[in-house]
DNA sequence: AATGAATGAGTCTTCATTCAT
DNA sequence: TATGAATGAAGACTCATTCAT
C-alpha cells in the first residue's frame, strides 16, 4: 500500500472540507452565499488559506458540483440489482433517485444551477465536465430500457429519448416537490411517477410483480 | 378614442427598452450580469433615469419575467384551436411551445432561473407571482387530457400529474437542445416528444382514428 | 394702496407654500429630509418649479429658518407688556418664549440646527444672517435686566451676560423636554425656570407680586 | 503580564485612527462630511478597509462620539479636588469643563450634534447610549449642589434642575464663543460665568468666607 | 411660467484576490 | 503552510440641478 505522507493527509482532509462547505451553502442558499470568507470559516480555514487548494472560486465550486454528481451516481448505483428485470431496476433505479434528491435537497438544487451553468453560451466549457455524469447516467437507464424492449417488457421506442425523459420526470417531480412545499409523502410521489411509467410496459402483470417488492 | 399623449408613448416606450434590455441580458449571461448601469446603458437610458420607471432593481427583473411569461402563454395559445380533438390540441399545444422556446432562448433560460429561484425558501415570496402562469398553462393542459380521457382517447390518469410531466418533457427537450448545440432540427425533435406520448397517453384502440387528422 | 399683479400674488404664493413646506419637514424629519422632490410635492409644485423661486436649495432653507425666526420674534414680542415692571415683563418672555416654543417644534429644533451650523467655520458666512434675529431677541431681554437693575429690581450684573444665559436657559429647557419626552406639564416647567431666575431679584416681593397676575 | 501581540497593536493603532479621524471630520464640518471614503483617507486606510474595525459607518461615529463623551468626562473629573468644599468644587468643574471645550471644539460641535439627533423621535434609540454620558456627568454636577444646600453653602433649590441648567451655561458659553470668534480670553469669561452662578446659588451670608478658597 | 424626464456625481457596502508576516 | 489585513473594483440607490417642451 502506497504509503501516504502527513501532508497529503492534510491536503485531502483540507480540501474535503471545503468542498462539503461548499455544497452545504450551495444546497442551503445558493451560489450568491458562496464567498471565501465563509466557506473557509464553515471549512476551519481562512479565507487565504483556500488558495492554497484551489486556484479560486470558480474552481472550487466546479470541484464541489462534481463531487455531488458524483456522489449522487454512488447512491443510485448501489441500490440496483443488476441481475433482476429490466422493469425492476427500472423502478429501483426511480426510487434510488428519487430518495437521493429528497435526502439531499443540495443535489436537486445542484442540478438545477448546472443546467443554467450549461445554457449560457459563454461560460459552457467551464462546466462542461458536468455533464459527463449525467451522460453516464442516462446510459444506465437507457440500458434498462434497452433491455426491456429486447425481451419485450417495453413497447418499442427510441431508448434514448425514453432515457432523457424518464429521468427528467424524476428531476421535475422531485423539484416540485421542493418549490410547492409537497403534500404527499415521497413515496407516494414516487408511485405515482412510477405508474406513469407502467404505461411503457407491454403487459402490465409485470408491474404488478414488481409491486410486491417494494 | 383613446388619447395617448407624447408622455404616455415616451413612457411606455422606456420601459419597453428597459424591459427588452432586461430580458435580453438575462437570456444571454444570467442575473447576475444584470446591473443598472448596463441595462440602462442597453436602453439608451442612464442608471439614474431607470428609477423613474421601476422601483428597483428586483421589481424590474419581475417585471422583465413576467413579460416573457405572457408572452409565452399568448404565442402559444394563438396556436390551439380549440374546437379540435384533444390529441390534436395536445400536438398543436407541444409544436406551439416548442417553437415559442426556441424562437426566444431567453424564455427557456429565463425558466430555469424561476425554478432555481423559487426552489430558494427564503426568495419564495418574491417570485411567487410568477408560479401563476405556469399554473394557468398547466390547466390548460390538464383539460386537454382530461377531455381525451373522458372520450377515451388517453388512458384513464391522474391528469394533473400527466400535465405536469409533458410540460417538463417540453422543457427539458428544447433545454437539451440548447445544452446540447442539438444534432436535431426542432421539427424531428417535437415529433420525437410526441411519439413518446402518443405511448404514454393513447389508448391503443383508438390511435388509428385520430391519428389522421395530425 | 399699490396695485397688486396677479403675478405678484402668484409669486407670492408659491414662495409662502415652499417655505412653510421645507419648514414643516425641517421640523418634522430634519435637514436630511428635505429633498426638492419632497419640498415641491407638499408645496404643490414640482420639482424643477422650485428653482422659479429659489435659486438653490440653500438658499431654500435659509429663507425658511428667517421665516422661522421672526414667527418667534413677532410671537413673543405679543406677549409683553411694555409698559409693565421689569420683572412681570422678564416673566412675560420667558412663557411666551416657552410657549412659542413648545408650540412649534420646529422653532426649536431649527434653533439647535442654526447653532450648528454657526459652529462651521466655513459655512458661517452662509448662514450668519440669522444671527441677527437672536441679537435682536438678546438685546431686548438685556434691555429688560438693565431696566430692572437701574431700579435696583436686580442685583447688579452683567445684563448682557444675563440676558445670553437667560435665554440659553430656556431654550434648554425646551429642548429636554423635547428629548425626554418630558413628563411635567410645561407651565410648571416654566414657573421652575422663573424661580430659579427669581435669585437674581433684590427684593422678594416683587416675586410674590407678578406670581399673582398668572 | 499583559502580552500585547503584534496584531493587537495594530488593531488598536487603526481603530483609534479611524476614530480620531472621524472626529476630526465631524468637528471640522459634520456628519454629512463624514464619507467612508474620506474617513479612510485620513486614517491611512481604504474604504473597504474600514470595515475590518467597524460593522458599518453608523457604528463607527456612534463609537467616535462615545470616545469624545469618555474624554471630556476623564478631563474634567481630574481637575476636581473631592475634598474641597462645595463651591469650590464647583467653580473646578466649570474650569475644566470650559477648557475641555475649549481645547477640543469638536467636543463642543459634538454635543450640538447629539442633541440634534436626539431632538429626533425616530433616530433615538440609535443614539440614546450618549445620554448616559450626560446623565453621568449632570449626577456629579448635583450631588456637589446637594453638599451646598445641605451645608447651607447654597439656597435651597431644586439640584436637579440647578445641574441642567449650570451645564447648559457652560455649554452656551463656550458656544457662543465659538460662534462669535469669541473676543474675551476663556478665563475672563470662565469668570463671568462663576460670578453669574454666585448670583444665583449662593447664600448671601456665607459669600465672604468661602471667597478667600477660590 | 411650469413641468418632469434625464443626468451623473456621490454614498455605502461587499467580496475575490493578493501579500507581508 | 497559513494567516488575515488590505485592496479596489463593482454595484444599488439617491438627489440636486438642468433643459427640452
Amino acid at each position: 500500500m502506497a504509503h501516504v505522507s502527513r501532508k497529503e493527509i492534510l491536503q485531502n482532509f483540507r480540501t474535503r472540507s471545503l468542498l462539503e462547505a461548499t455544497r452545504k451553502i450551495i444546497a442551503a442558499e445558493g451560489f450568491d452565499a458562496v464567498t471565501m470568507e465563509r466557506v473557509g470559516s464553515e471549512a476551519g480555514i481562512t479565507k487565504g488559506g483556500i488558495y492554497l487548494y484551489f486556484r479560486n472560486k470558480n474552481q472550487m465550486i466546479l470541484a464541489a458540483l462534481e463531487e455531488i454528481a458524483t456522489e449522487m451516481l454512488r447512491e443510485i448505483e448501489s441500490q440496483v440489482d443488476s441481475k433482476a428485470q429490466s422493469w425492476t431496476r427500472l423502478c429501483q433505479v426511480v426510487r434510488a433517485q428519487m430518495e437521493s434528491m429528497e435526502r439531499h435537497k443540495d443535489l436537486l438544487r445542484t442540478l438545477l444551477l448546472v443546467r443554467w451553468l450549461l445554457s449560457d453560451q459563454r461560460e459552457r466549457k467551464k462546466w462542461r465536465r458536468l455533464l459527463q455524469y449525467r451522460e453516464r447516467h442516462l446510459n444506465r437507464l437507457k440500458a434498462i430500457l434497452d433491455d426491456g424492449v429486447r425481451q419485450k417488457t417495453f413497447y418499442p421506442m427510441d431508448t434514448a429519448r425514453g432515457a432523457f425523459y424518464i429521468n427528467e420526470m424524476m428531476i421535475s417531480t422531485a423539484l416540485r416537490r421542493m418549490v410547492d412545499l409537497s403534500q404527499l409523502p415521497l413515496t407516494k410521489e414516487t408511485e405515482g411517477l412510477i405508474q406513469f411509467l407502467a404505461l411503457l410496459l407491454r403487459d402490465k402483470k409485470h408491474f404488478q410483480k414488481s409491486e410486491e417488492k417494494t
